[in-house]
RNA sequence: GGGCGAUUAGCUCAGUUGGUUAGAGCGCCGCUCUGAUAAGGCGGAGGUCCGUGGUUCGAAUCCACGAUCGCCCA
């Protein structure tokens, strides 16, 4: 035997361990600072990643999106194109606080204050720290490849000045103001959230409310009252009207009590009146002992007949919609709860309790005068904080806000530059765009951008733009500025700008999506004059990353991002914040490509949760199936639809591995028997290529191409379904029919260099997909070229042969027909036949040979099945040409009832047909069998004679034979002594074949033992 | 209430400008091939292409209405 040349593979790969290995070669090797060392120059690919939140471990979800980042950074790698690979991370707002307040066993504001805002934001800042650890661990272990040490951090000053920068623009412009509206407001956390918050996923929830029918007794209309339905019992005491749908009809039933007629189809009603004749009616709160506004009937259009009384209760203090009819209607605001959801002091015995403590109470007091009507429980879907789950309330609170008046446009514009796959995602941002509300930028909180805010009781509101104007404006405080950030910069008074009077900053800190939105400015050096080495390490993030604040003129080449990708609910988040600011900063789009997709769910289809224990995490997908099997998961999903991710998914796709790693296998085993060397200069392959080579080499060329279009268009699912039709013709056609090819004396090196080639192509065109097991095959197979695949570049390959592809496509066919008749004849593969008739399939005429041997026939030939006719009409063609009088053809065809012409036409039911106006088929006579499909007639001669019986015998017996030698762990090379009972005897007239084919160096006979085989 | 999308085999999904017997993968059953294969091939069972109407020689496909589900908005 030949010298080892490749380190032989087993039998199946171990993912995780083997991925392990390749982590540590590249670490060892530099691998991936070779690969930007190769491409620095080149054309240039601005990737802007996402900031994931430094609050959690890597999960399977984020796994997802991290592996499409990797995977076009990898390809556009493999082009050569130069990349920044900055990795980033969200470190501020309500996710990083929520999480730190449950580790410290703080429950409110009140808390955290007690606790000391100073500790408190040190304590964030090491969640930070340890999460982003955490996640770099883990995508490191995922095979993703960013630039480890110069990531962003969104809580450093550089980011904030940024955004304050930015915000400062806004004031310029007239958008800022300070709102007073209704919110959805988050009483454990006492902040309002804004709109696009709650398209967050889970925020809406199913729900059991109360679900209260309570009377509103009438002032002067004696014994009657007015009935309204609620599922906020604690929004009672805030009452000030009831809206009427002035179209609508209402009843008035025999106990005194209105309702809409169209809510109560049957019920008898002693007095009929169209809502506007009921506006202006009074009545007396429910609880006016405790607060007593005036109260009356209002008009409004929108009341609904689908669900309550028809009659709706408005407090304008608790509702959005209740908020603006009481501006039309010049109503009352009763704002009930404080900011944490409890009762105000003069409230009375509800004093101090929450809005669900006083649902019962108030159930209660409804009952005890007399007002409840119904009381039972209510499921709907209903909004919770996207951070701690509490059920949101409204509340009427002062917000800061940001006109979209001026803006909605232009990011009307700009998003129309953006191609976003999958297309629809795109609409959605349209539809957002349209209807997006002011962006409330202010939450009550405390580890978050601090808002450049100064209002000066003058009525001047100063807004700071850069850390150089607070320090020019500052009054004192500077020297304890350690971050910008609360509590330190809330000890910074400035200078009003208009009176000279000393002004403090409003406490409120800013929509987590400013910081994020920022980064394409603030990490890219915008309107920055000069280059600042380690300027983005600032404040928190000092001593966490080394990066460099860019000049303006990087920021230009960088600037907008050639692609990002995220989820899909990123389109009202970051996809929207970054839209926004870029928008006002320079009026264009910050990035030319989006990719968004769809969720991720367990493999039954059901949204995964810790508390339901299907939850994955990704340390255990890791450790369980392996990186490479998650990319492959993630990499197969079509985008536009939800990823059903799970371990059984993950074994589908290890037994799909194998065709690829026993193909590898095969190639490494002959190569070592027959001490094949591939050499990297010959992958131009010269030389004599057998025609089947030729097609592999044209096929994987097809598969090249196929594979860049998926990569272009950012949908690996393309490329995904290229390889594994690729792969299938690679194992199953061009690997079996060249076996004797590899194991004849010495090999056929035509036939090494070729399947050599087409593996090694393969590699690198899976690498950015799947690249542990890519460069571990790679390392294994390429000698003396690049030392690994993902710095081997893209292989530059010729246009395929499409017509010889075609060629094979038809063999293929024929082939499976003939197997086709073989199994409805009962002949199996195994017993030769003498011959073979195909009809159709001209292209595969050169390629008989190869069908004689697949089809285990004598002899094949091309022409016309003996056999009956079946036409049929081609309808694509005769129907625009017959139109109605095509059934009476079609049924004519059927019954039989045609004549056949000369030059394949024929004559049905009164209509000449052309040749190509009808397709024909040939059904099987006596002594054939026959099978069709697509236009293709194969018929099978079915009669047996003696020596082809015989010769059946002879390969049942090979079989047999190589069955033992696999089962007794026979190396494939280890010649035998056959031993064969007498009655076996006559198949000795093949005792060559048998020989050569089960590598017996002698048969021997002995009477009546059982076929037995021994080692030489 | 408005908008968008979906509905095809037990499951997950393809299905081109409307065209011949509606397919694939997985799962199940049977057969088969194997000098790499834990793989492959062939066959079978399994379909009201959500429903109703319309356009058409012809509809899973186009149109209308309806049902169910999902998402988004209000």
């Amino acid at each position: 035997m030949a010298e080892q040349v490749f380190q032989p593979l087993p039998t199946v790969p171990d993912h995780p361990a083997l991925e392990e290995a390749v982590l540590e070669t590249w670490e060892r090797e530099g691998t991936f600072q070779a690969l930007r060392e190769q491409n620095r120059g080149g054309p240039k690919y601005s990737f802007v990643d996402g900031p994931v939140t430094a609050n959690k471990t890597l999960g399977v979800h984020t796994a997802w999106g991290r592996t499409l980042k990797d995977v076009f950074q990898r390809y556009k790698a493999l082009r050569g194109f130069d990349q920044r690979y900055q990795n980033g991370f969200d470190c501020q707002g309500l996710w990083i606080e929520v999480g730190v307040e449950r580790e410290l066993g703080l429950n409110s504001k009140h808390e955290i204050e007690e606790y000391g805002l100073e500790k408190f934001a040190a304590r964030c800042r090491e969640a930070v720290v340890h999460y982003s650890e955490q996640l770099w661990e883990g995508s490191k272990r995922l095979g993703q490849w960013m630039d480890r040490g110069r990531d962003y951090f969104t809580f450093s000053d550089t980011n904030i000045e940024y955004v304050w920068r930015m915000l400062k623009t806004v004031h310029e412009r007239d958008w800022l103001y300070l709102g007073h509206r209704s919110t959805e407001w988050c009483p454990r956390c006492g902040t309002s959230i804004s709109q696009h918050e709650l398209a967050m996923s889970g925020v809406y929830q199913d729900k059991a409310d109360p679900s209260l029918y309570v009377r509103f007794r009438l002032d002067d209309r004696p014994g009657e009252s007015l009935v309204v339905w609620t599922t906020t019992p604690w929004t009672l005491p805030a009452n000030v009207a009831a809206a009427v749908n002035p179209e609508a009809e209402y009843g008035l039933r025999a106990n005194g009590e209105w309702v809409a007629v169209a809510r109560y189809p049957d019920e008898q009603f002693t007095q009929r009146l169209r809502g506007a004749d009921m506006v202006g009616w009074t009545y007396a709160g429910p609880f006016d002992e405790i607060v007593h506004p005036a109260h009356r009937v209002i008009p409004w259009e929108d009341v609904s007949m689908d669900e309550g009384t028809g009659i709706v209760h408005i407090a304008p203090g608790c509702g959005g919609e209740d908020f603006e009819l009481s501006r039309v209607h010049d109503l009352e605001v009763i704002t009930p709860v404080d900011e944490s959801g409890r009762f105000y002091e003069e409230f009375g015995w509800l004093k101090g309790l929450s809005t669900v403590e006083a649902a019962d109470q108030i159930v209660g007091a409804l009952g005890g005068k007399g007002l409840l009507v119904e009381a039972g429980l209510y499921q709907h879907r209903y909004p919770h904080c996207w951070r701690c789950d509490t059920p949101l309330i409204f509340r009427i609170a002062d917000d800061w806000f940001i006109s979209v008046r001026d803006l909605r446009q232009q990011m009307l514009d700009a998003n129309e530059t953006v191609e976003w796959t999958p297309e629809y995602m795109g609409k959605r941002m349209d539809d957002w765009l349209r209807n997006m509300g002011d962006w409330n930028i202010s939450r009550r909180r405390y580890y978050g951008l601090p808002l450049p805010f100064y209002p000066c009781g003058c009525g001047h509101l100063n807004v700071i733009g850069s850390r150089a104007e607070l320090e020019e404006r500052a009054v004192e405080g500077l020297d304890q500025l350690e971050e910008l950030r609360r509590p330190w910069i809330d000890r910074v008074p400035i200078r009003c700008e208009k009176c000279g009077d000393s002004v403090t900053r409003i406490v409120e800190v800013g929509d987590v999506w400013l910081d994020a939105g920022i980064v394409p400015f603030s990490t890219l050096g915008w309107q920055s004059p000069e280059l600042v080495p380690q300027g983005y390490a600032t404040g928190a993030a000092r001593g966490l990353t080394t990066a460099d604040l860019p000049d303006h003129a990087y920021w230009e080449e960088w600037f907008p991002a050639s692609w990002v990708s995220e989820m899909r609910e990123q389109i009202r988040l970051w996809f929207y914040s970054q839209l926004f600011m870029s928008v006002v900063l320079v009026q264009r789009a910050p990035f030319e490509r989006v990719l968004g997709y769809e969720k991720m769910l367990d493999e039954e289809g059901r949204e995964m949760h810790g508390s339901w224990g299907n939850m994955i995490e990704a340390e255990d997908a890791f450790a369980r199936m392996g990186a490479d099997v998650m990319r492959w998961q993630y990499c197969a999903q079509p985008p536009d639809r939800n990823l059903l991710f799970g371990f059984g998914p993950a074994d589908a796709i290890k037994r799909e591995f194998l065709t690829l790693w026993n193909s590898v296998k095969f190639f490494v085993e002959y190569a070592n028997i027959e001490g094949f060397r591939p050499s990297w200069e010959a992958l131009n392959l010269e030389g004599d290529l057998a025609p089947l080579d030729r097609w592999l080499v044209e096929r994987t060329h097809a598969f090249v191409a196929d594979a860049e279009a998926g990569y272009e268009t950012y949908l690996s699912v393309d490329v995904m379904r290229a390889y594994v039709a690729y792969v299938d013709d690679l194992s199953n056609w061009y690997i079996r029919r060249s076996r004797p090819r590899f194991w004849q004396s010495g090999g056929d090196p035509a036939a090494f260099q070729t399947l050599w080639y087409a593996i090694v192509q393969t590699l690198r065109v899976m690498a950015p997909i799947l690249p542990f097991i890519t460069d571990h095959l790679w390392r294994t197979l390429v000698l003396d070229g690049p030392e690994s695949v993902h710095l081997a570049g893209w292989p530059e390959v010729p246009e395929p042969d499409r017509a010889l592809l075609a060629e094979v496509e038809d063999v293929r066919r024929v082939v499976a027909l003939a197997h086709q008749a073989r199994a409805t004849a009962g002949l199996k593969l195994r017993q030769p036949l003498r011959g073979l008739v195909v009809e159709g399939a001209p292209s595969a005429r050169p390629h008989a040979d190869e069908i004689a041997d697949e089809a285990n026939v004598k002899n094949v030939a091309f022409g016309a099945v003996e056999a009956e006719l079946r036409v049929k009409p081609n309808l694509p063609v005769l129907g625009p040409r017959l139109g109605k009088d095509l059934r009476d053809v079609q049924q004519a065809l059927q019954a039989g009832d045609f004549e056949e012409l000369s030059g394949g036409r024929f004559r049905a039911a009164g209509h000449a047909l052309a040749a190509d106006e009808v397709l024909v088929e040939r059904l099987g006579s006596e002594g054939f069998a026959v099978a069709s499909a697509d236009g293709v007639t194969v018929a099978l001669d079915t009669t047996l004679d003696d020596d082809l019986i015989l010769e059946g015998r002879v390969r049942d017996l090979i079989r047999q034979v190589n069955a033992m030698r696999k089962d007794q762990g026979f190396a494939i090379t280890d010649r035998i002594v056959l031993t064969l009972p007498s009655d076996l005897e006559p198949l000795l007239r093949w005792e060559d074949r048998i020989k050569g084919e089960v590598l017996a160096v002698e048969i021997r006979v002995d009477a009546d033992a059982a076929p037995s085989i021994a080692k030489v």
